[in-house]
DNA sequence: CAATAATTTGCACGCGTGTGCAAAAATATC
DNA sequence: GATATTTTTGCACACGCGTGCAAATTATTG
C-alpha cells in the first residue's frame, strides 16, 4: 500500500474538512477509481472491492461530492423548481408530491421563489447558475414572451411546464387534460340539474383558447344555446374572489341568481363558499352549489366539503422523472385524466 | 488579442453547450481572471474592463458557473432545507419567506423531503452530498437523538433549526420565544375572563419542558390552582385534531365543559373549530372559544377568523441569512417576540 | 517630469470527480 | 494446462473557477 503524502492513515487533505475519495482510497487500499465506482450503480467493480470501499468510507465518513461529479459530468441530477404564487394551498401538494418522487428516484431539487412577472428573469438566472438538469415552472407568470426569451437563448436543457398546458414549442408541458376535466365538469353541472352556472375565472394565463374557462361555456352554449356569465379574478386568492362573487352577486335581482358557481381552482372556490355564506347569507348548495378544482386537504374539512377535480400528481409527477431520464427533448407533452371527487358543496 | 485556440472569435469548447468565462475573455479582449473578477461583488477591477465584459458575456449568454465556484472556494452559497410534514399549512407560509429572504440575499435553497424518522438520516445524507453550507431543518421529527448523530460526525458545517426551539448544543436554534408567546396567551385567556381552558397539544417533540403546553398548565395552576386538562394529538392534522377534541368532549358532562381550547398551532386549531361547529353542534366563540399558533392565511378566512399568535417569519429569515453569513459558529442561538393577533374565535 | 504609491491585470496551481482506454487479474474453454 | 474471454482495476486528462502573488499599468505628488 502506498501512500501518496508519505503518511499512512491520515487525511492527505485536511484543509478542506471534507474527506475525499483519496482518503477512502488510501484507506481501503485500492485506487481513488475504485472508491468513486462503489458508489456508482453499475459500475464494473467485484463486489468485494467495493464491500471493502464502503466500510473505510462509512468509517472515515465519506460520500461523493456531487459538485466536482456535475462538474465533470456535466449532469447534476438537480432540477429549479420555480413557483410562483405561495398563497395557493395547492402548491403546498404539489411540491410534497414533487420532492417525495424526485428524491425517491435519485434527484435533487432547488427551490426558487419567483416574485412577480418581471422577477421572472432573475429566477431563471438562478437556476443557469447552478447548471441544473432541468427548470421546472410552477405557475401563472410565465407566459410566452417569458418562455420564448428563456428557451432561444438554448440556456436550458429542458424547460418543463408543470400542471398548466402550454403550446409553447420548445417547452415540455405536463399537465391534466383541461379540456377533459372541464367537461366532466360541465356534464356533471348538467345531469345534477343545474340550470344558470356562473364560472369564476383566474387571472388570464397566455393562452386563450382551449381554457377552462373557454371549454366551459363553449359546453353550456351548445348545450342549452345559453351563454353562462363569468368573471376574472386578477389572482388565485381566497379572499380576493370572495369580494369579487359577492360584489358581483350582490348586484344581480334575486330570479338572475345563479344556482351554481364553477371555479377555476379551489382557492377561488373557498372563498366563493364563505362569500356566499357570510357576505350573502345564504346557504350551499342549497342556494348557490360550488364546484372546485384541485383538490386541496381543506376540500375534506366539513365546513366546505367541496366537490372538485382532482389531477393525478404522483403519476405527473413519475412522469416528470421520466422525462429528466430521457434523452429526447421533443414531443415529450403529455395530458392526464384526473377524476371528479363529489362531496357535498354541489 | 490572443485567441488560444487560434480561432478568433469563436466557442472553444463547444462540447458542453456551455459558454466558459474563456469564451468570453477571448471576445473582450482580457484574461478569464478579468472575466470572473466582473461578476465579483467587490473584486479589484476597473469599471472599463468590467462594462467590456459584462457586454460579452450578454451577448454571448454567460453566466458563471456555481458549481465550479463552489469546488474552488469551497462554499456553495447553498443551504438545503429539510422539512416533514407537508399537512400543515404554515409550511408553505414559512417556506415562502425563506425562499424570497434567501434569493434576495443571494443564496440558493435546495428543497428535502423528510418523510418520517427513519428517513432523516438519508434526507440529511442529501444535503451533505452537494457540500451545502448549511442544513436547515423545519419539522418535528429531528429529535436530539437524529441531531447529535449527525453533528457528532462533524459532517454539517452549520446545522440550523428554524422555528423551534432546541437546547442541542450543536445546534444553532432561531425560533419564536415559546414561553413568552404562551404567558401572552395565557394572559389573555385570564384578562378575557375565561375559567376553564383545555390545552391541545400536538405530537411531543423530544424537550419536554418550557413546551408551550408546559408553560400554559403552569401558568394556569399558579394563577387560579386549578390544573388545566389536555391532551395530545399525534399529528398537526386538522382532521385527527377534529376527531381527538370531539371525542374527547362528547364524554364529558355539559357543566365540565371548557370555555376555551387554546391550541399548540393553527393546523390544530382550524380543526377544532370545524369540530366544535359540526360535530358538537356548538358555536364559536360563544359556546366554546378558540386560540391557535402561527397565523395561517385561513385564519383570516370569515369561516374561522381564528386568534392567533404570529411569529415574525422575515425577521427570523433574515437573521437566519445573519447567521449563514457569520464565520461564528456557536452562540448564535435566537429567540423572538411576535404577536398576538385577535379576531373573533376568542 | 521623475519618482512613488495605488490600482489593475495575468498566471500557476488546486478543488474532487467522470470518461475512455489500456493493463492486469480472474474466469472460461478446449 | 495453455489459450481465449471476460471482468476488474489504474490512469491521463478534462470540467470551470478561486486564491495569492507578481508584473504591468495608471494615478499621485513634489
Amino acid at each position: 500500500m502506498k501512500s501518496e503524502n508519505g503518511v499512512i492513515g491520515l487525511k492527505s487533505s485536511p484543509s478542506t474538512g471534507y474527506v475525499t475519495a483519496d482518503d477512502v482510497a488510501t484507506a481501503a487500499g485500492v485506487s481513488r477509481w475504485t472508491v468513486n465506482r462503489a458508489f456508482k450503480k453499475d459500475a464494473s467493480i467485484s463486489a468485494a472491492a467495493r464491500a471493502k470501499v464502503l466500510l473505510a468510507a462509512e468509517t472515515l465518513g465519506y460520500v461523493p461530492d456531487l459538485r466536482a461529479a456535475s462538474l465533470a459530468s456535466d449532469h447534476s441530477n438537480l432540477v429549479a423548481i420555480l413557483i410562483d404564487d405561495f398563497a395557493n394551498p395547492h402548491k403546498l401538494v404539489m411540491l410534497e408530491r414533487l420532492t417525495r418522487v424526485l428524491r425517491g428516484r435519485g434527484w435533487d431539487m432547488m427551490l426558487v421563489n419567483t416574485l412577480d412577472r418581471d422577477d421572472a428573469e432573475p429566477a431563471l438566472m438562478n437556476a443557469r447558475r447552478r447548471r441544473v438538469d432541468a427548470t421546472i415552472l410552477i405557475g401563472i407568470q410565465f407566459d410566452d414572451e417569458v418562455l420564448e426569451a428563456a428557451h432561444k437563448a438554448q440556456h436550458f436543457k429542458k424547460l418543463i411546464i408543470f400542471a398548466r398546458s402550454s403550446e409553447n414549442k420548445d417547452t415540455i408541458s405536463i399537465s391534466v387534460d383541461d379540456r377533459a376535466a372541464t367537461l366532466e365538469i360541465a356534464e356533471y353541472v348538467r345531469d345534477r340539474g343545474y340550470k344558470a352556472p356562473f364560472y369564476l375565472a383566474g387571472p388570464r394565463t397566455s393562452s386563450a383558447h382551449l381554457s377552462r374557462k373557454e371549454t366551459f361555456l363553449d359546453f353550456w352554449a351548445k348545450e342549452f344555446g345559453v351563454t353562462c356569465d363569468s368573471v376574472a379574478v386578477p389572482a388565485y386568492d381566497s379572499i380576493l374572489a370572495a369580494d369579487i362573487i359577492s360584489e358581483t352577486l350582490s348586484n344581480k335581482p334575486e330570479n338572475q341568481r345563479p344556482d351554481i358557481i364553477v371555479c377555476e381552482n379551489d382557492a377561488l372556490a373557498l372563498g366563493v363558499i364563505d362569500a356566499i355564506r357570510h357576505r350573502l347569507g345564504l346557504r350551499v348548495p342549497d342556494d348557490i352549489a360550488v364546484i372546485g378544482f384541485d383538490d386541496v386537504p381543506q376540500c375534506e374539512s366539513p365546513n366546505y366539503r367541496l366537490t372538485t377535480y382532482r389531477q393525478p400528481l404522483m403519476d405527473m409527477a413519475n412522469y416528470l422523472v421520466d422525462v429528466l431520464e430521457s434523452s429526447e427533448n421533443s414531443q415529450l407533452d403529455k395530458t392526464f385524466i384526473g377524476r371528479l371527487v363529489v362531496r357535498e358543496s354541489a
